[in-house]
This record gives structure tokens, sequence and C-alpha cells, in this order.
DNA sequence: ATAATATTTTAGACAAATCTAAAAATTTGT
DNA sequence: ACAAATTTTTAGATTTGTCTAAAATATTAT
């Protein structure tokens, strides 16, 4: 596959959620910033060479082997992300782009070792699911901080209260959505929770637990 | 810059030796695995870019710049050399391919960042030095192991007694030329080595030290 | 149902990087 | 010094991925 293939590929998972609904040339050219005639060859392209199912002005769905294809550039791309903001000190913020380029790097031995040196994660920085070497991957799941199991890993992605106070508190704690966060103990008194977020350990009330979300694997 | 043209650069810089001498389009093409023609086309387009020197039927140099160019990606390769042996448990001989793609990877917080995971190190597992991200490097020096000092980072890259009883007792204790090296301890009475070599730490007497020739960065 | 609108495809062109075959310049051997 | 051999360049073609403009198909609104 080309760097050129793989991308479409990638934006024709992405955009086909899941993977099954079938995708618009429309809706590729847009993500891909390109024009949909182009999108129509490559589609083509793609086509003959069995990675997706084609029928013209019908759209374009990943066959079992594209999605195979997609959900290992997936899986890499998560990878890098957790490599760059654990090892690296990059922000979730930053890594996109970067991802992108290391995704393409071919070489399976270095998959396996760079998911093995992260210690297997099953999480990326912004929260999403990393498939496995196999192409299996549990779904992320929201659900509010006071609610999960102690242990648990996930990211915070939204809060319930938006009230200024709340948004004040977490902004001088340095709580942000995207954060990574691990709960490392319930305190049963009282709910109150001791979590690790940016590498810092702190405590917070149940109150505040019950009004953050955070994203983690089911 | 293109793959393609961080490919030229690469090679012109390593045909250079150095970099004075200007090189010839045979040797680019012979490096490159392609053919003349397309080296003369691809160094015209260099020149007008300021990277090369080019003057028909005379051959090719780089210029400051292109010199700058090529040695920031000398740099990120080998960067990503230490990083596969020491961090994702490579041998010193399946790095280079997999370096060869990440040295494209676009990022200064990238390289930067990876420079400090790896403790600033100044050279790679082939005892190649590293450049700083100023582009200067020391040269690599070959002594005999018995006359580093305590603490030093080398690669074995010879044998000064080649005797089938010496190569044997190298093979037995897994030692090969290519192994990264780390001087321990000097034993003052006997002369004897405390070394670490594939992350094992060994004895060895004074007489095979003598016999065993490091490469080092002076 | 059909006209207007929007989407998608086709046809033909272009830039980058490569190739082959032939021409031009350089180097070598005597 | 000059013919032969070698190296290098040019000219023209090819492939990949892209583009524009026009034609074909699908969707929508009345």
């Amino acid at each position: 596959m080309t760097l050129s293939e793989e991308d479409y590929i990638k934006a024709i998972y992405h955009l086909g959620k899941g993977e099954q609904a079938p995708v618009s040339t429309n809706a590729v050219a847009e993500k891909m910033d390109t024009k949909p005639s182009s999108v129509t060859d490559m589609v083509k392209k793609l086509s003959e060479k069995g990675v997706v199912n084609y029928r013209r002005y019908k759209g374009v769905r990943l066959t079992e082997y594209g999605l195979k294809i997609a959900l290992s550039i997936v899986r890499k791309h998560r990878l890098w992300e957790v490599f760059l903001v654990e090892k690296l000190h990059f922000s979730w913020d930053e890594v996109h782009e970067v991802a992108e380029q290391l995704e393409h790097v071919k070489s399976e031995k270095l998959i396996d070792e760079l998911d093995k040196h992260l210690g297997f994660p099953k999480i990326d920085p912004h929260g999403d699911p990393i498939p496995s070497k196999e192409g299996e991957f549990k779904k992320a799941v929201k659900k509010l901080l006071s609610e999960v199991l102690t242990g648990t890993n996930g990211v915070c992605v939204g809060v319930k209260d938006s009230s200024p106070p709340f948004l004040k508190f977490l902004d001088k704690n340095n709580i942000a959505l995207g954060d990574p966060i691990i709960v490392l103990e319930k305190e049963e008194f009282d709910g109150s929770l001791t979590i690790k977020i940016n590498n810092k350990e702190m405590r917070i009330s149940e109150q505040i637990a019950s009004n953050l979300f955070v994203e983690i694997i089911d």
C-alpha cells in the first residue's frame, strides 16, 4: 500500500463509523482535502485491489480485507500517540500530525515492540480504543467518573455541570478535556477518589467526580 | 523536501565522505539503485533549490545548506537507531531499514524529545557519531578496548588477534562485531575490565581487552 | 412527474520521479 | 594525439496521483 492509498483507507474507515455504511465520494474528498474526481480515481484502484467495494454513484465501503488494513493503521496511529504523550512529553493536542506520519512506517516488529514498551495500552490519549494486533477492540464508553471501578484508565471527555465555578475548579487544578486519568482509590466513607491525572496524584470529592465524564474501555 | 530528495541528499553526503569531494552521477545511481539519467534529473532540481553545486559532466557536491540538511537526516536516522536498540530490543543489524523510514518524519519537537528520552547519545549502535542539532559532531576513533577510559561508550569494530582460540572465545561469550559496549570499571591490579555488552555485564581480562578494537567518540 | 439542483464520473491535462535509447562529453590506452 | 571505451546527458515515454471542465446520474422540490 502506498502512503496515499493508506490515507484513503483510513478516511473511508473513519467516515464509515464502525465500518458498514457506504461513504460518499464527496465526503471522502472533503475529509482528505482533495477533489471528488480524485477520489473516484483512487477508489477504482482500491476496488481492483480488493480493498473496497465500489459501484459508481453508489459510494464506497471497505471490504473485510480493507477493514483489516484500516484497523492496523489505526492501531499504529494510536500506539504512536501513546508513545508521544507518555514517553516524549507531548500534550494530547500536539500528537495528531506527528502520529499521522509515524503510522505509515512499515515494520511488524516495530509495532509489536512499541506495544510492549508502552505496556500494551488499550486506549489512546484522546480516549479512543487501540485495536489489537488481530484487529479487535472494545468500544469506548462514556461514564461519570464517580461510576467507574478502581484501577480504571480513561480520558476526560466532558462535564455534566458546566457552571463557571466548576469549570474554574477544573482549570485551577489543571484538569482539561482530553487528559488521561487513572482511578487509584475510592474512599468508601465519603465517596472521594484518589486519581492520577497528568502524572500527578490528587484527591477529589464525590461531587466533583459525579460531574466529570470520562471515556473508558468497557 | 520530498522523500526522494532527502534520499538523494543523504546518498550524496555519504558518498562525499565528510562532504567535500564531488560525487559522480554513476556512483549516486548505484547507491540509490536507480539509473544515471534519473540522477541527472534530480541533481538539476536540487541544484536549482540551492542544495547542491552541479556542473554537467563534473559531478555534484552539497552546498553548505545541503550539508545542513544531510546532517539533520543523519541525526534523525541515528537517534532512531539508538531508540530501536535501546528501547525496543532490536539487534544492531535489524535497525537500518526501519530507521530509513523513521528518519523522514518531520517534527522538530519529536527529535528533540527523542534525543532527551535517550539521554543525548553521542554514538549510534553501529559506532557512528550522532550530529548535534546544530550539525556538529565528533569523529569516531578506533582504539583498543584496553586503552579507553572508564565510562566510555563504544562499539566493537574489529580484532587485533584473529586466531581461532580468540575468535572462539568471543563467540562463546556472545561478543560480535557491531555490538555496543560500555566500560564500567577498570581493575588497577590486573588491568581487567568490567564491561556491559548486549545489556549483560561481564568481566574480561587485560589480554582480551588489548585484542579488541572499539570505535568511540574522541 | 418533471424541472431544477446537487453529486459523481469521465475525459483530458499536468507535475514528480522514473525509465530506455540515443547523443554528447570525458577519460583512457597506446 | 586520437581512437576506443566509458560516463553523462538529453529526448521522449511511463506511472502515480492530482486537477479542471464537461457530461452523466441521482436527488429534491413543486
